[in-house]
DNA sequence: CCCGCGCCTTGACCCGCATCAACGCGCACG
DNA sequence: CGTGCGCGTTGATGCGGGTCAAGGCGCGGG
């Protein structure tokens, strides 16, 4: 079977959607899909454009943004492999899909996936739980952007990507010093926390000077004290 | 049959989730539902402890909102009659529920709740759909609280809940003059602008000052150009 | 090799909004 | 009838973070 054959070198089949599938079921799904290449600043979905595709991230961080009219920018989700992407039963895309990595999609018309959708309600479910779980994420977010300072956002999303940084490689119960990549650029950090460049860049070398962190250079960073950082986020 | 009945005088038997089930279907939620009265102020469902219950909306507004550890606040949501509350699928809530006015709703246990949502495929996808809309609207606000200035602020608010209101009211195609009450006071738009109270006041004097809007009184608003609210909304 | 460009840092300045404070109004309550 | 309280307005002041500007790395390309 060519359909089990695609999938079957897919990096996230048990992560996305289609772990709610039995490998039958998949090919429904795999006769819809074809992979997509993107490289890195390229963007998938406009903002306002006709909503024609889904897909799910195979590979590489993508943003999802939202800008002013006179060209504001907010990021207001990061996705990471095996999120799904795009926005069903909607005729128009809401925000714009952007790779911040190079990175790899599996995507499927939207119309046809609906289809699939429907026929497969346990995977609908997943999406229900998914769609929930990212509702609940965006409304930390607008509490985050709303009433903290610069100190807390920046300590916050370091602490975010240090969690996301540590699960995949996974040195959890280790408690000394550990250090990450992150992905984005200091300009992207600004737009995921309703902050500027300036002072993204001041609070870092600010957090570095009090020795709460360290950074060794390029995009790498340094949890030297977390429980400084922790303080810091969530000020008693 | 008693469970056609209670539905049957149900204000938003048609605009709730219980609108995607057959008059026979219903009988299954009206089993479980039960009429909950709240009062201006009461919290119904508080941040971080068990998920309970689900509900439906009949009357009323409520907020959904976060605080931080030191007690500053951020409505990330409203809720209005006809809307759903509640979070299926998850062990804990992570938003308080407060009723801003006098408030009824239809209250179903979360667990039996779920049985219901997986034998009645329509009222799911439904729900998923709804979702989908609240997700929109959430990073749709995450644009505001982040790059937005106080002005364009209330101005986008002020333009939010006079379509809710006219919608209701439906003067939709009138160009004079409207007016209408607003359900929030003024600490509650600042919670949900991510503002203080008294940039709120002064932001309203200014705009009243300038003629775009006047202030009646009490919590009354007319909105006298629209045009000119909606330059200092979004302005080019 | 040097140039240019993207990314980051740092400094000087200033403005928008928070903060602190006082006061007016309407209303429930003793 | 006074008193207190919730809500809104207004003013004075200060600070956090935005804005503007300059310069330093690292890197790819001519």
């Amino acid at each position: 079977m060519a359909a089990i054959e695609i999938c079957a070198d897919c990096s996230v089949r048990d992560l996305a959607l289609c772990g709610s599938l039995t490998d039958h079921e998949l090919e429904a799904l795999n006769a819809l899909g074809r992979r997509q290449r993107l490289s890195k600043g390229e963007t998938v979905i406009w903002a306002g454009d006709e909503s024609i595709i889904c897909a799910n991230l195979l590979s590489g961080v993508l943003k999802l943004s939202a800008s002013t009219a006179d060209g504001r920018e907010q990021i207001v989700g990061l996705h990471y492999p095996a999120d799904f992407i795009g926005r069903p039963y909607a005729d128009a895309a809401d925000f714009t899909v952007t790779a911040l990595t190079d990175a790899e999609l599996c995507v499927f018309p939207r119309k046809q996936f609906e289809q699939v959708l429907e026929d497969h309600v346990r995977m609908e479910r997943l999406l229900l739980q998914r769609t929930f779980a990212a509702l609940d994420e965006a409304r930390g977010r607008m509490l985050m952007l709303g009433r903290k300072s610069a100190e807390e956002k920046i300590a916050g999303f370091l602490l975010d990507m240090a969690d996301r940084a540590g699960s995949s490689a996974c040195r959890a119960t280790v408690e000394g010093p550990i250090t990450f990549d992150l992905p984005l650029t200091r300009g992207q950090i600004a737009d995921v926390l309703g902050l500027t460049i300036e002072t993204v860049s001041r609070q870092m070398t600010k957090l570095k000077a009090s020795g709460v962190i360290g950074l060794p250079g390029g995009r790498a960073v340094t949890l030297r004290d977390r429980s400084a950082l922790e303080e810091r986020a969530e000020p008693a």
